[in-house]
DNA sequence: AAAAATTGCTTTAGGCTTCAACAATTCGGA
DNA sequence: TCCGAATTGTTGAAGCCTAAAGCAATTTTT
């Protein structure tokens, strides 16, 4: 019982992708996040931060770190807060630009990562594990296709 | 610049798959809040309640709501406490269960719910325009496969 | 160089979400 | 029958998220 109950017979097929689609994400999400909290006493926004760092061992201004999580910015300030207190991040002076932080992953911070994204990992592996190499290459080169397509709607949104 | 950015050489193909996913999601749902807000000024939350309403003429209990909308119990009753004062659902007695509220569309409920799921259903194909019939039924039936291990997983966690 | 526009970040208000604790009711077995 | 256990819904605290407004610094325009 979940998202997709809701389709109608008379639905287009995209709709019940669609639906699909979310409950996927949304269950395997769930599981995730209470994994991460079980096992680290953490959160996934505090998760995908550190992950996103671990890429720029020279940090990470927050500007791009808004955009490569999505997400819009006062949020970023609150979590680099969070994260900052606790030993896990650390803020840096960017010396060409006095309005920005370049964030970096403290070692502490990193040593933390590493333990969790070991983890991690192993969970998403076991959440596709029904399915053959081929079949994600397959789902993995359908949905490029969505994404760009998303992408492109979202882009040409506000001129 | 999008979540996937954060795909390391040497991360196993059902990560980069679990980063794409979530980014298509997390795409298409921004979009479809975004026009949600913008042309009929409600939330996704709201819309999909009434979504799951639209399909039990007779209204569901509460309880039911919460599965079926895979959130918790909490949050179903604040929906349905706005819902009720803009008059678009109402809560009826249970009659063998003095506990229970059976939530029912409204006639206005059922009436603004049709327009905005027109509206909705548009966004979606839209959103998979890019796939062909085929490459739609063809990750629909991988992605079940996904969803009942999901399932499965998430069930077995609490015993 | 001064004014205007933009950029980087923070703050605030408001909505969604979970979890945990709670009251009321119903159920099930001794 | 009666008591404990489970269920139904509500509440409150805390975190995430957005949009919008604001401030300071930088860049562009005039």
């Amino acid at each position: 019982m979940d998202l997709e109950a809701r389709a109608h017979i008379e639905h287009p097929e995209s709709l019940r992708l669609w639906l699909r689609l979310l409950t996927c994400t949304q269950l395997i999400e769930k599981q995730v996040r209470g994994q991460l909290r079980e096992q680290f006493d953490t959160t996934l926004p505090r998760f995908d931060l550190m992950a996103q760092l671990e890429r720029a061992p020279e940090g990470m201004k927050m500007n791009e770190l808004s955009r490569r999580m999505m997400v819009t910015g006062g949020n970023v300030t609150a979590i680099t807060d969070q994260l900052t207190r606790e030993g896990l991040v650390e803020r840096l002076d960017v010396a060409e630009d006095r309005r920005a932080w370049r964030i970096r992953l403290t070692l502490k911070g990193r040593t933390t990562f590493k333990e969790m994204a070991q983890q991690h990992e192993a969970w998403i592996v076991a959440a596709f594990d029904s399915l053959s190499e081929r079949e994600i290459q397959t789902l993995y080169k359908l949905l490029g296709r969505v994404k760009q397509q998303a992408h492109q709607t979202t882009e040409s949104e506000t001129p």
